[in-house]
DNA sequence: TCACTAATGTACGAACTAGTACGTTAGCTA
DNA sequence: TAGCTAACGTACTAGTTCGTACATTAGTGA
């Protein structure tokens, strides 16, 4: 997550007010506290605390809890979407673009727990924030255009025999890497195995491949 | 969830105390009260207030709220141990036990969905409850001795080409029919596509199996 | 039927928690 | 440099929430 450390912008010499800076250390620490305890969990004075501010300014620039935690969830999507237009995969054969924008979407979650957390808790919360902002409704991601124009050039070549939908497919290959992160507590004590453990990223990052193509290029019996 | 109506006990005449019913109640409503709302987010009076007792029960039978969650968690696991002990496939050939297995996981992960949410929700405290339990630490699931068996029988007759593990492929048959139900709320919110539509569930039944059978069945390069 | 205990209800308290009223000041601009 | 305002801090409150002290009774076994 971007974090805004002492030097936040060179050249300026450090202000003892800042408006900008003041919301983004905010951000960054709500976005901690959030991601580590849930919503109802997280608490407001905590967040002030762990700020060079106080909890005055939170209510200030965001209005409440509730807004901070859409304001979160905002600049989470965002680091997303910019990681995900900066996917260059269509110089690629069909194969192995559809398989290295899974590998780029495995390495992205296992890079980012919090927002995989902050997502969870959305979801436990019915999308409700994601509802209320602006921003985030119906924001899709370029993920999916990248993935729609490979499945078009992978079926037209006749590599690809599936018909999959490109949403249908981003859930698909969004579902393994989501899980693995998301479900890795429960799963480890249950089953005793770490879904996350570095020594097996390799196998579970190839496996998710296989996975995906081998679904792609099965010869289908007639549906 | 099994709940505990007004004819507790067919046969015995309904008493004013009765410590295995009032039990029985207040896990109930706390299973619905915790998946709605979350650990942080529920609410122990609210829990004795939709109960024919009082908030006083649940501290004299439970110990305190971190205990009555785990108590949840384990009636929990305990429903779906049962349903997965129940499971019938072994006369099937091997690919149509796994499809079969699959379809199981799909529809009973679709009927649970407070589950879903428990597990999620246990997940964001990072498996803290399931560790503190007897019951529940290394508990495994039956499904996956059937998985091995199946795994085993393919590989034998020559059908199944993939070197998985019994654990890896259960963790790839949960991830996709979980996140369906556990992230409908952002998906849908974000794409437009609600992956619960009843509308659409042979379809993401079909598309499950599909994947697992193409992905134990692809002839794989040397490894 | 009597006494004993598991089961239960009431009322309360201490600590927490989101949010705010009120006052102050840094830094920009005219 | 004077004045204005965005940015900020302190101190407080009203409402909530987990947990418990204390009193009571239904049902059971001797």
């Amino acid at each position: 997550m971007t974090s805004v450390e002492e030097p936040a912008r060179p050249g300026e010499r450090e202000r003892v007010r800042d408006a900008v800076r003041t919301q983004a250390e905010i951000l960054d620490v709500a976005t901690q506290e959030f991601a580590r305890a849930g919503y109802d969990g997280a608490r407001v004075d905590e967040i002030a605390a762990r700020t060079r501010t106080t909890k005055r300014m939170i209510y200030y620039y965001f209005g409440g809890k509730e807004q901070l935690f859409t304001a979160v969830l905002e600049r989470a999507y965002g680091v997303i979407r910019e990681a995900e237009q900066q996917l260059d995969v269509e110089h690629l054969d069909p194969v192995a673009a559809i398989r290295r924008l899974a590998e780029v979407t495995f390495d992205h979650h296992e890079q980012h727990p919090d927002f995989i957390r902050l997502v969870s808790i959305e979801n436990i919360h019915e999308a409700q924030h994601i509802a209320a902002s602006e921003k985030l409704g119906r924001i899709g991601s370029p993920a999916l255009d990248v993935i729609r124009r490979i499945l078009e050039e992978g079926r037209r070549s006749g590599l690809f025999t599936a018909q999959v939908d490109a949403v249908d497919l981003h859930a698909m290959i969004s579902s393994f890497c989501f899980f693995r992160v998301s479900n890795r507590h429960t799963f480890g004590a249950l089953f005793g195995r770490d879904l996350v453990d570095p020594a097996q990223r390799a196998h579970y990052r190839t496996m998710l491949g296989d996975m995906v193509i081998a679904y792609l290029t099965a010869e289908r019996a007639a549906d």
